[in-house]
DNA sequence: TGTATAATATTGTATATACAAGTTAGTGAG
DNA sequence: CTCACTAACTTGTATATACAATATTATACA
């Protein structure tokens, strides 16, 4: 059973959803801080910790004296999606395809335990897929997964739904971390991505988390001349 | 004359300089809220407000009961944020320098004027940089800029201030586009990042908006062993 | 009617205090 | 020696209170 959520928390869930929602529009104004203490039953300074973390996420502005108002825009970047290999194969005009090397349980090394914040030696599930756009292989995926987060990952066919949209629905995405690097391939990843050991590939290390526990960790191999990472960034 | 500095900014920044000195580095243990307590003479509401702030930024990691940590790494903030290499370089604790190699005037060639919607042939300035970390090339940056909307570039010593720096001045950011790629250096890149040709590399392409108008096209390009991007994405 | 001042509303910072939960080290008992 | 308990330390959340600064509105006076 989670903690309750904190009262800071509820309140910026509930502004968040009113712009999502589409009930505050860019320009409108938010409620002030004593309304929503009013409005919540919270002291001001719970209200202010809310619309001071909103603000420092891009959705809200604020000025002293006028008030609070939904930003002009998306300010939060838009990062690095974590958006499904078989969706972006698709929207090449290719056909997704993939292949399982490996599906099954490990004991998580001390390295991954402590990503997991579990025990050494605790089980993972850990599956290695290669994924092909009308197949020609564009995406080596190499992936731990916490069993206490996503229980029923191995009876999945990963040859006919990609894990990433599996995951986004069993254990509903609340972040992710990624670090992207340029790398070489060892020569068993060149192998399985059908290129030589010379080519320059992206790495994306993806972590993600579920509630307040982390999912799955993630390394995902692209070959550099077939892949490209667009994101777009706007300020307010 | 400057207001002064609110309590929690000061804690802020020196933790901060403490990091980018060097003087705590990844892992380090930070001192805890009730040692800043103690050291700022603060209270303990205004030393969480800054750790918490900084671990909104990426530069600490906080467990309850354990303490409080330098990050691993750098976290960058949320999405591939438009930043300064000179700030990345002195988070890293290295120590910023530039070499100008080119600064000047061009003519936009068809690609060119196409993504600044500007006639084949119009003036661009354009600049080529390498930016160094303690004397070590880190990033070769490859830039044209439209004078129209920073008419005053070239006026500026880029050895000094980086265009990025400049930018963020004279043409306020509204919006950018990021393209990254796993790429090999040609042979007169990797000469001037002091690589192998053979070095992976991680090339962001970036066009950066001001107002309605396309400011600035870079091509940035790291040595994959030196660079790593992080970002972090939120849902919700 | 126009202007100045006071009152009100809003954000911004800071403190003291309190309770909750997690971690570690030390001590005492078996 | 081992285990359990306690104390000390740490982070996490929440509240009441206070003062400061900014912006707007209401009121009073000319």
């Amino acid at each position: 059973m989670s903690a309750p959520l904190p009262r800071y928390q509820a309140v910026k869930n509930h502004i968040m959803d009113q712009i999502a929602a589409g009930q505050l529009s860019a320009g409108d104004r938010v409620p002030s801080e004593n309304e929503l203490t009013r409005t919540f039953e919270v002291s001001r300074m719970t209200a202010n910790r809310a619309l001071r973390e909103l603000m420092g996420e891009g959705f809200i502005v604020r000025h002293a004296g006028l008030g609070t108002f939904v930003a002009e825009g998306r300010v939060r970047g838009e990062a690095i999606a974590v958006t499904s290999i078989a969706r972006e194969v698709e929207a090449r005009g290719e056909t997704w395809s993939a292949s399982v090397l490996a599906a099954g349980e490990m004991r998580a090394s001390a390295k991954l335990a402590e990503a997991f914040k579990l025990d050494v030696g605790a089980p993972l599930f850990h599956v290695t897929i290669v994924h092909s756009g009308d197949g020609v292989p564009i995406e080596l995926e190499d992936r731990a997964v916490n069993p206490e987060a996503v229980p029923e990952m191995l009876s999945q066919d990963f040859n006919h739904v990609t894990t990433t949209d599996y995951l986004l629905k069993a254990a509903p995405l609340l972040r992710a971390d990624h670090s992207v690097k340029a790398v070489l391939p060892t020569v068993a990843e060149a192998k399985l991505l059908g290129i030589s050991a010379q080519e320059p590939c992206l790495a994306i290390e993806r972590k993600s988390w579920t509630g307040d526990r982390v999912a799955s960790i993630a390394r995902l191999l692209y070959p550099g001349h077939r892949y490209e990472l667009k994101t777009r960034f706007e300020n307010k």
